[in-house]
DNA sequence: CATGAATGAGACTTCATTCAT
DNA sequence: GATGAATGAAGTCTCATTCAT
């Protein structure tokens, strides 16, 4: 069917034009923020496309639909994440001091990247294949299990770790994080690098050697 | 001879209980699979009323909206886990035997229990308040960590276990449990039992008095 | 997301409970309305619904969607239309007076079920599966012929009918039909038994053996 | 030696025309494949412009917009078909001969140009007007039929075809070509001159003069 | 002039929820 | 009380059309 023309909106504001990148930028912004106020079913691409100030429309003009854009926006959110994480740590350090470091350091993200780490989160645990199976989950993570226990084999090599088994120690490690981060996110007044600290001690103290 | 076979034992009220608790567990027990079926979003009433085998409507007699099921779902299935947990401990052994024995505990139940735990989750990371707060994360690890600081503590005071701070350990405890229940589950050919003394290995090794 | 439940409505019309069956007809018959008026691409589910009198959801849930309410469009008017013309006829006259009598029927027809056949038509032309191939036409007209066939091998056999191939004869008389029917329905001042008339002279009085 | 070749030859206006008209006719094809391909609903122009290898925003400007290239489209197919059956008929022939001739030469065409014919088919019975009612059906065969009756006039006259109504018959005569283009489209198999000349031997057998 | 980013109306569809039977 | 027909809000997505560049 044809559709009716639309006629000139009289005033209102002029439309911009900005490069594909730009705006693809400006919705996943709009997506994060969605993402982390309303979780992950509570979103909804007219929401988005509102509170990015832009038409629904541009959506599909910049993202191939839901999917797309959902998984876009976790890649451009974990790259911006984990460059944080890791371009703040001194890699030459010994194993112990990167490992309490990087504890500090995504406690601290925890905070001033909330928004975009419980958005990651949400995408993480919810957005799946047709099919049912989740879509990132299991890459998401075990791309990141490798370099970690090369660090730790380091530590161990070093005589600075004990001889735990470097898989199960990643795994927890990262459950830790996350736990960490949850609880911060929902004790603001808890100092970030004080519980940071803490953890830090527990496995530190038990798998440096005496 | 005690009573005429004839007549039904129960009142009639008492028979309407047990209907109404018989189906709402039926309902329950439906959602808890297209839960981890098809995830939070992906589930419809619809669906769960089919899978149960009971009509639409009858989940409207039997709670609330949807809100309501997703919440007793999640109570429901909460109670039976702890439970199967709990009751298999000997809570006077030695803290670090108790300790290793929940963590074998847990990591048997990821996989018996794979889909309660999974159904469990989803709804804890996505049932919000009208307003996008989340209605259960928070809450429910933190009735949890005020008993297993109780037991760390007892640990601490008789001297097999070390000095680190309980609140974080059990938030830690937390993560490194449900870290390794979702990596059993994404790779079902490791041995759980294993995957858990590994994991036991090493907060232990740090934190039992040398 | 949880959808916010609808207010009652005050009071405006009451809920009517029909039978399924009530219910497609009264929707089938507003699609039959609305595909006469707006053509194929101009129906929209939500104007057969409205001009059903009916809420949009629905259609969703006596048919399966768009296609299947096509699809059982076509296939309630075909059973119709059929019916009437064959219900009309006396198999047994002579074959050349069956066929000016079904001539005369359809062109009749063609005033009294003018929307039902525009309807019809509409749908197999434009009805197609996802990979664009048409989903009705082959199979409606195919169906068709080898009674016809029949029809016309019986009055060649009986030598009121030359010694025509009747497949082709088949067909050229659908095509006749349908195009006699289009000028009908442009022309409404034209008596359609005297075209069906003339329309019979032309091929009987040469097939008629002389 | 006339011109030096460093100069183009054409005015700059010219050029322009020429241009111009070129892309007329790429976007007019490319809408005539889209339409054969994914029927008429299902047409979008910001297909037939990727088809065509040119830019959406260029369809306005060398249309009104939608209907006007579907309108375009439509009168420049039946002008090149219409072409293609009269500029191969040798109009002093006997006028049965006519027929036959044309019966094949349009039976020949179903087969090579079956893609604008089938696009003309479809332009022809979905476009429309804003208020519902066809654009082009009526208006395209009634011109065709005043020079078929002409010709059967003509036949009539000098004795070599019956006397029938000669509109009848003109309508008949296309409706018999369109079902048959429509068989044999669908029947690849089938030898067109054959089907074209057991056609003829329907009709002509009939209204030769005895 | 041409391009394609941007728009907005409207299509199909799903689903929690209500309510006549 | 139980059923499932009916509703209506909201969601995802498509597309003709406009217009800044």
């Amino acid at each position: 069917m044809t559709n009716s023309p639309s006629r000139p909106s009289g005033s209102g504001t002029r439309r911009q034009r900005l490069h594909e990148e730009q705006r693809r930028v400006q919705i996943i912004t709009a997506a994060v923020e969605e993402l982390a106020d309303r979780g992950y079913d509570g979103l909804s691409l007219t929401r988005v496309a509102a509170r990015a100030g832009v038409s629904k429309g541009l959506i599909w003009h910049c993202f191939t639909g839901k999917d797309d854009l959902m998984e876009s926006t976790a890649t451009a959110t974990i790259t911006t994440i984990r460059d944080q994480i890791a371009n703040s740590l001194d890699l030459t350090a010994p194993v112990p001091d990167i490992i309490r470091a990087a504890l500090r350091r995504a406690a601290a993200l925890g905070v001033t990247q909330r928004v975009e780490i419980t958005a990651l989160n949400r995408i993480t645990h919810n957005l799946r294949h047709p099919d049912g199976t989740l879509r990132l989950t299991v890459g998401t993570y075990e791309e990141t299990y490798p370099a970690q226990e090369l660090l730790f084999r380091r530590g161990q090599a070093e005589g600075t770790l004990g001889g735990f088994d470097t898989r199960v120690m990643a795994i927890t490690y990262q459950g830790a994080i996350d736990m960490m981060l949850g609880y911060l996110g929902a004790h603001p007044h808890i100092a970030p690098e004080d519980h940071a600290d803490k953890l830090a001690d527990i496995p530190l103290a038990g798998i440096r050697r005496s």
